[in-house]
RNA sequence: GGUGGCAUAGCCAAGUGGUAAGGCGUGGGUCUGCAAAACCCUGAUUCCCCGGUUCAAAUCCGGGUGCCACCU
């Protein structure tokens, strides 16, 4: 007898593919609630720009995560994969399966293959990633990579020398903990899951398709209000809202720098070039099972076959 | 009609005699604490066309074509 493992499910794919739609129509059938893993819907103040789906949307179905976030928190993985297990646990102990809906490869790697980051003193990692970034600042990347190759090598011959942010981090860890990442990485690797996983990807077999949703997605967002959405987040001069694209690609236009249609323009190329980065982390997932959207003459016929799958044994 | 300038990758563009920088876009990839971020890889057998000079031409000369500016 194998222990029972939870069951999850999860709804991935690049931005626009129909991820949202996909999930309330499972959640109805199969009784479940849906779980964000959405690195920018955890905010509040962006629920345009993210694409956050609305009252309507969700069609009555809870939805988790998401808007929970202040813009001035510091929010990350770490974090996330907390709350999500904790939300999927709650849904499970009401009898109904959880969903995991979103676009964010890490956090859904984080929740599905378990990954742990454990507690640490916040003041101390901040502490410590100053001064490592001040440090690269006046040695350079050669050096920081350097540096961890004496005590994590495997790790450093992965990552690439101008790869600053992972080499720092590496180091971080190592200072942190006394064990080298990869060393981590195997621990993690060792622990089997808690959960019976059912990972679904969209996408397209016609990129172009694709890329038109993304375009018309954009052009919907003014109508939904973005532009007086992110006036209202650019006084904030928050660094995170200037990750999420929309905020940097229409701050042009606020300060006339450029015509509206320009900077909706580099938007929907931002939003493009993030689908495709999204598609390269999906594609290697090679237990996720693939529906390709234009292959389905229907929507319904792609919740049946989606739904089909999550059931399978 | 005249004079001057310009023609280099999908776009912007450096290169004035020695064997085609760079940026953007595109496509591919990496990914374990800011991940909608960050990082890596990716293209011109040839520089508008034809002829000439030269050991050697995107670079110089002549002629054509196209675009731009100014003049009449």
């Amino acid at each position: 007898m194998t222990a029972q493992r939870q069951p999850l499910a999860v709804v991935a794919g690049p931005t626009a593919s129909g991820k949202t739609a996909l999930a309330v129509a499972l959640a109805k059938v199969l009784n479940g609630e849906v779980v964000s893993a959405d690195s920018m819907q955890v905010y509040k103040d962006i629920p345009v720009a993210t694409a956050a789906p609305s009252f309507d949307e969700r069609d009555g179905i809870p939805h988790h995560l998401i808007g929970h976030v202040s813009l001035s928190e510091s929010y990350s993985v770490a974090r996330y994969a907390e709350e999500a297990r904790r939300v999927i646990d709650e849904i499970a102990q009401r009898g109904r399966l959880p969903i995991l809906c979103g676009g964010t490869g890490l956090y859904i790697a984080a929740v599905t293959d378990n990954i742990r980051y454990g507690e640490q003193d916040e003041e101390k990692v901040k502490a410590i990633r100053a001064r490592l970034q001040e440090e690269a600042a006046l040695k350079g990347d050669q050096a920081m990579w350097d540096t961890l190759h004496t005590f994590d090598p495997t790790l450093a011959d992965k990552l690439h020398i101008h790869d600053r942010g992972r080499v720092l981090r590496a180091i971080e860890m190592y200072e942190l903990t006394g064990v080298p990442m990869s060393e981590w990485h195997q621990r993690q690797k060792a622990e089997p899951s808690p959960y019976d996983v059912k990972m679904l990807v969209l996408d397209f077999k016609d990129r172009a398709r694709l890329y038109d949703r993304i375009d018309r997605r954009v052009d919907g967002m003014l109508k939904n209000g973005l532009l007086e959405e992110t006036a209202a987040v650019l006084r904030l001069e928050s660094p995170t809202a200037e990750q999420a694209i929309g905020c940097k690609e229409l701050r042009p236009y606020f300060d006339a720098e450029c015509s509206l249609h320009e900077a909706l323009e580099v938007m929907k190329r931002r939003s493009r070039q993030y689908a495709k980065r999204q598609m390269s982390w999906f594609r290697r997932l090679t237990t996720a099972h693939v529906l390709y959207v234009d292959d389905y003459a229907d929507f319904d016929l792609l919740v049946e076959a989606a739904s089909a799958f999550i059931q399978t044994d």
